[in-house]
RNA sequence: GGUGUCAUAGCUCAGUUGGUAGAGCAAAGGACUGAAAAUCCUUGUGUCCCUGGUUCGAUUCCCGGUGACACCA
């Protein structure tokens, strides 16, 4: 028996949700989501997570499965959604349909990640205070120090790879770049991915409607009960930084619009510029909906 | 109607003591191994509002025009 994974992908607001549940009725298949951000219980209306009646139309996945107050990370999602696709097939499906918009976390599943030890909240939160204070120069010259390969090959200006580089070479006491030899992992499916798109105006003019939608649903009430939450990770997210910057006063709800719909564009095209070396991708630009 | 200020990239504006110009934002492209809706990198030719004058040379100075704004009537 031939068992598959059929992966839908895309950039956010091209129509992901409709097309994945009418391909999950056609495989009789749940849908299991890869969405970084719509797998958080706490956060909806400004991650555009299916609606009830999608929800109870087919067994989703990864959608309101995690909270925002545990750190949650590609290396989780690839060991759980992993062990989720493996039950599926156990329990007799041929084809299961995933959806989602988040490439790293597609990549981490497909293709796996290397034996990298996950983060240490701790020192991660030292080395981020100094990368603060002293900058990203001081950081560097550490590496350079312990890692010299990743000194050299990692993105130096990246303040954020710095402080994970240094962490794993802080942590285990091995050059982060030794971690990274492992070849492709080995899964015991066939991946099919099939990427959605739309022409780059059209996709822009649905991103804009789709965030006046979502203030006209509530994001501004579904924001503020999430203040107490505002420094974690799951929180720096598009739709939610803005809104919290119009609940402080610093801009009008007007602004804030304008801003969501701007960072959700250059989101849109941060994701196409992702995928937009896998040449395992079936491109589709036509599709009903 | 009068006076003054302004007119430069899609937008907001710098600037050129006269030698055809550059920032931020937008836009476009790219990177990505446990923060990934995060984080980071690259890309700036545009009748310098129009007409005429001075000049070897005007986007820059001068005359006039047009438009915007402010003030005075």
């Amino acid at each position: 028996m031939k068992r598959r994974l059929k992966i839908i992908l895309g950039p956010t607001a091209v129509g992901k949700t409709d097309y994945s549940i009418r391909e999950a009725l056609k495989y009789g298949s749940p849908v299991i989501s890869c969405d970084s951000r719509q797998l958080y219980r706490e956060m909806s209306i400004g991650t555009a997570v299916p609606s009830p009646e999608q929800l109870s139309a087919v067994r989703h996945y990864f959608i309101h499965s995690h909270s925002v107050t545990m750190p949650y990370s590609a290396g989780k999602y690839e060991l759980e959604a992993l062990a989720l696709i493996e039950d599926l097939f156990a329990k007799g499906h041929e084809t299961l349909v995933m959806a989602g918009g988040s490439g790293f976390y597609i990549d981490a599943l497909c293709r796996g990640l290397d034996d990298f030890p996950p983060a240490d909240q701790q020192l991660r939160a030292e080395l981020t205070a100094r990368l603060e204070s002293e900058g990203v120069e001081s950081l560097r010259l550490d590496l350079k120090r312990l890692d010299p390969e990743s000194y050299r090959t990692l993105d130096i200006a990246n303040g954020q790879r710095v402080v994970r580089a240094l962490e794993v070479c802080l942590m285990t006491g091995r050059p982060f770049s030794s971690f990274k030899t492992a070849p492709v992992k080995k899964r015991n499916f066939v991946i099919e991915k099939t990427g959605l798109s739309r022409p780059r105006e059209e996709l822009y003019g649905r991103i804009d409607r789709r965030v006046l939608a979502m203030v006209e649903d509530g994001l501004v009430d579904e924001v503020r009960s999430l203040l107490p939450y505002r420094h974690l990770p799951a929180l720096q997210t598009v739709g939610y930084k803005e809104i919290f910057q119009y609940l402080d006063g610093e801009i009008s709800l007007e602004q804030a619009v304008t801003l969501i719909q701007r960072n959700t564009r250059h989101y849109a095209k941060r994701q196409l510029s992702y995928w937009g070396r896998d040449p395992e991708i079936r491109w589709i630009e036509h599709f009903e909906n």
